[in-house]
DNA sequence: TATATATATAGATAAACATCTATATGTCGG
DNA sequence: CCGACATATAGATGTTTATCTATATATATA
């Protein structure tokens, strides 16, 4: 139960992915310009953008050439859900 | 500056830290009665809480022979801050 | 002071991770 | 069909992670 939660929480652990999911959110969902600003290779990158995808916090479909990426809203409505109420655990309400 | 951030996500990127985070909040903050919830070695449970509180998420103090436990409010508050700003660069509010 | 209890430390180990280079695949425009 | 571009795959490699066993340390109590 715990585990997809968790999946979420890993996938974020990295400087790198986190920099992705924000830029991605930010609206660049090409792989290509994202590899300039994190200044990996770019088998580095799509390991990245895999694992983010694998996670389901974004998703991602061939156009032509290349990936479009897109954040998955739900999972992110699903993760600030979850701290949510971990913090209400204490009765302390943060919104 | 996403370092810190990135430290809360991996700290909770694994299901047994996530769980240890859960019980604290709900009140059990002695490592001895949680060894036996989480199937895990004394050890492995020291392991455990060292990354939580290093990241930041829990502090401790001994307390005579136990090691007292307690969740770092703060750091959670500013981990669910960053997600909801997150969220805003959509647009989409949650609260 | 001896014992029991909670925790810490040291050391080993297998698995997972992040990264690279080199190469392959697929798709579009000319 | 060819070249350019975006991405994927394979394979290698050093590092980090999660876990264990064995042992040490510290503290309260009989």
């Amino acid at each position: 139960m715990n585990d997809k939660i968790a999946d979420y929480f890993k996938a974020l652990g990295d400087k790198n992915r986190l920099s992705l999911l924000e830029l991605i959110l930010k609206g660049e969902n090409c792989g290509c310009t994202l590899i300039d600003k994190l200044h990996v290779t770019q088998p580095t990158m799509t390991y990245h953008i895999n694992i983010l995808e694998e996670s389901g916090l974004i998703t991602s479909k061939k156009e032509g050439i290349w990936r479009k990426l897109e954040v998955n809203q739900n999972s992110l409505n699903e993760l600030v859900g979850y701290l949510n109420n971990l913090t209400k655990l204490e009765g302390v309400s943060k919104c």
